[in-house]
DNA sequence: GAACGCAATGTTATAGTATTACTTGTCCCT
DNA sequence: AGGGACAAGTAATACTATAACATTGCGTTC
């Protein structure tokens, strides 16, 4: 864990939402008053979601800091369209069944995404008033 | 159905495989003979995966026809890393799970993405081997 | 059948996301 | 000090997607 890694995945922390990799290059080129360019924040992202400290949501190609790197994260992701926020959930049993289901097929997993897209309980309350 | 969005449903057809926006906009130029745009390719797109005729692989970039069209879609996909093919598969308590998991969230779904990657039965034989 | 309205497509430009290739720096080891 | 290994800096470019506006074609209305 260096400085710069340290720094990015402080930043996602701080960020509170799914983070685009160049709205983290402009973030940490202001920290350090000094500009960064893509292929430094992108090899961090890199090593950080190697680690299990960082997701990638496909569907925002945006990062977010994982909630529990400890474990192995099988982890899924609830995105309001109205917050922008994410919240990440652990479910065991989807994991058991796409295991199932790439067995049947003779399929050797190694990566899996699953995302949900739609309104959280506090944007959908709103929505509907 | 435009001859356009007949075009470009072929097209992916026909490729066998999840295909870039990029390599439709080539593939129908050739085909037509004549340069044809960015946004044309995409609002074909947006129209047939609207349609569900389509999906996006969201963590490819890429698009691929839908092989039941008729039925709601929920399906998932295992995409093998190997030869670029993939697997659409239905599995409805993997729905079932995820909508018992929104409801604990009183988050309300429009949208899911569900995809493995991996190794397909062939490709992991050979790798294997 | 001319004028209109509407939906799809064409065109140009640009925004947004990510990577390649190469260089520089830093730290540790001996 | 010299050399190896890894991280970060730098410049250029590739890839993915959208915005904004013009044009076409076709069905409807009068």
């Amino acid at each position: 864990m260096t400085a710069m890694r340290r720094r990015i995945l402080e930043l996602l922390w701080a960020s509170g939402r799914p983070t685009g990799a160049y709205e983290l290059i402009e973030a940490v080129t202001r920290r350090d008053s000094r500009p960064v360019g893509p292929p430094t924040v992108y090899r961090a992202l890199e090593f950080l979601t190697g680690q299990g400290l960082v997701s990638r949501i496909e569907s925002l190609n945006a990062y977010v800091p994982c909630v529990h790197p400890e474990r192995d994260h099988d982890c899924l992701f609830f995105i309001c369209s109205g917050c922008r926020a994410s919240v990440e959930l652990e479910d065991p049993r989807i994991g058991g069944l796409l295991a199932e289901d790439a067995a049947a097929l003779g399929f050797v997993a190694t990566r899996r995404t699953v995302e949900v897209e739609g309104m959280c309980a506090q944007c959908a309350k709103v929505g509907a008033a």
